[in-house]
DNA sequence: GCCAACGTTGGC
DNA sequence: GCCAACGTTGGC
């Protein structure tokens, strides 16, 4: 089977970890992304893609788990909803702007692996998410990076 | 709270 | 199409 890599990043006071946890079947739709490239990649993935969940704006940053691709880009309705705060005027309904993946959690790792773990680590010094000026929000990773991260976490806790 | 690094917007 | 102004991200 061949599956993508991918890193998305949510800030825990917003959406982290345990909130996926506790949506219906431990899955939640990708809503809000406004940046183009990181919505051009969430194009790009398929069912059964993995990607790192990452808490940011938090101390220290870390990646926290690990969440599975489980349905492919829908228009976001959130785009069209003058009350939502991410409402986009210019976006035409019959030619969506902004689209999302729904992922599902699929477990935390054993232990949080900290960006300056992250950074300390040579063999993910290519990853996006260590380097200064790149701050997308949906990123995309090798599988030998994605599984080294799980390494330093400890893999994933069980369920 | 600060601010560097970007992305977007809009006047020209 | 340029670029200054502005807004956002997100580490620190």
């Amino acid at each position: 089977m061949s599956r993508s890599y991918w890193l998305m990043k949510s800030e825990p006071d917003v959406f982290g970890f345990d909130h996926l946890l506790a949506c219906p079947d431990q899955s939640e739709f990708w809503d809000g992304v406004r940046n183009y490239q990181a919505r051009n990649f969430m194009r790009e993935m398929k069912v059964g893609d993995r990607a790192l969940f990452y808490h940011s704006n938090t101390k220290p940053p870390h990646v926290y788990g690990v969440v599975e691709i489980v349905r492919e880009v829908a228009p976001d309705p959130t785009q069209f909803d003058p009350e939502s705060k991410y409402y986009d005027p210019k976006s035409d309904p019959d030619d969506p702007r902004w689209w999302a993946v729904t992922v599902k959690a699929v477990a935390p790792l054993k232990r949080i692996v900290s960006l300056d773990d992250l950074k300390a680590n040579p063999k993910l010094a290519d990853m996006r998410v260590v380097q200064r000026n790149q701050r997308l929000s949906v990123q995309p990773t090798t599988r030998a990076e994605f599984d080294e991260v799980l390494r330093m976490g400890g893999g994933m806790a069980k369920p």
